[in-house]
DNA sequence: CCAAAAGTGTTTAGACTACACCCATGG
DNA sequence: CCATGGGTGTAGTCTAAACACTTTTGG
């Protein structure tokens, strides 16, 4: 006898643009709760794995594709879908928002990026998923930088400094805070300036993922 | 049509005793890998949840009873059970190996604690799993203590003692140590003593379980 | 009285915090 | 020339790390 028990797979994508945070999701095309928003996701088929089912289901119901992408809990208990039982896999992904366009097709209406402070009703038990996901996230910048996933390949020090604040909602001391990322070693500053509007130009700095990785190799945190 | 994907849930379930590390095996009744050495697990029931369903496995296939318990990690690997498609929702828990009496029934031939660098064959990938449970072990504990898990109601200091340098691998200032644990303030000497053959008695200390939920409501953590 | 384990303070170095003014550009 | 955002240094405090001897018991 095969099992009862449908498995499926949410992606919760965040991006980030000049000060505010925002989740992906999307307008389900089909009951239950159709037109409600959603976490985009779906059922997993037989003959791919979980990430491969997320990155699917993204790619066909946004038209995203996310290079960090981690697994964030499982969620299952009884009554969490009106269909049946259903057990999901919840992923957790950082994306600059303009990377791609956004592109409903299968099983969406349409995907839209929502402010994480905006937010509207969502369909099954998505708001708990979304919340455990913000924890991770605020837990995770403070002591891995992958803030950088949120930003540009180039990008002026003050827009990574913004970046913390908004996720960290307090205000950080710009030059401790400099002192420690540069302490670090994982940035390379750029011969490169670039003004935007008035102001002095700022420099653009590039991450340094070998310089990263090496770090995390050697087991050295990062803690703001 | 329902879903050719199957549910399980496993059980990393580790001890501590005197200086040992130790995993809980159960040895296989049946095919696949029958008579070899595995975590206990089984499918997940329609009408019960992921936590139900890993407890009902463990009460069914060890005896045990574990009070510390969360989700480890899903694999979902394609190939990593001859049976087909299989998931497994793993879980990570603590418990005081002397607590109860293990009893092997359902689908296990007997029960076993294993010390965890004196492990056997393990069956499906029953060893990565193993590996990622010590790493999350690994780094729990530098910053939770959730060491108390694993110690007696009462027990002298030394045992804390122990019990790190055991699971971090190295040594352990002593008076820097409890510098650091006295001032969390999550410990009540007792006023009590053993002494354990030769040597000064020990004061005995008991974990003040309030307090440390106080503190983690606070938001405040440890390190070691 | 000797061996074994428990218990206890101080000093030093490094990390974190707080804090304010000058610089380069655009309008 | 002024408004805007970028950029920089230092002193004080706190936390972490290094380090060795005395105490209490059993044999």
């Amino acid at each position: 006898m095969k099992s009862k028990i449908k498995l499926t797979v949410d992606a919760v994508v965040f991006g980030y643009d000049s000060g505010n945070i925002s989740v992906l999701l999307v307008k389900r095309k089909y009951e239950p709760f159709k037109d409600g928003w959603a976490l985009p996701g779906g059922f997993v088929l037989e003959n791919e794995d979980l990430e491969q089912a997320v990155q699917r289901e993204l790619s066909e119901e946004t038209g995203a594709r996310i290079n960090y992408l981690e697994q964030l809990y499982t969620f299952g208990d009884l009554g969490r879908d009106p269909r049946g039982r259903v057990v999901s896999v919840a992923y957790f992904g950082l994306v600059k928002p303009n990377a791609f366009k956004l592109t409903a097709s299968t099983d969406a209406k349409k995907a839209e990026w929502f402010d994480i402070k905006k937010l509207p009703k969502l369909a099954f038990d998505h708001k708990k998923i979304l919340k455990i996901a913000i924890e991770r996230l605020q837990g995770k910048i403070t002591y891995e930088p992958i803030g950088f996933e949120l930003l540009d390949k180039k990008f002026p020090f003050s827009d990574l400094e913004k970046l913390y604040t908004t996720l960290l909602d307090r205000e950080i001391d710009r030059r401790n805070f400099k002192k420690k990322i540069t302490s670090l070693k994982v940035l390379d500053e750029l011969d490169e300036k670039v003004s935007i509007g008035r102001g002095r130009p700022a420099s653009l700095f590039s991450f340094n993922k070998k310089r990263y990785f090496q770090l995390k190799k050697e087991g050295i945190i990062f803690e703001i």
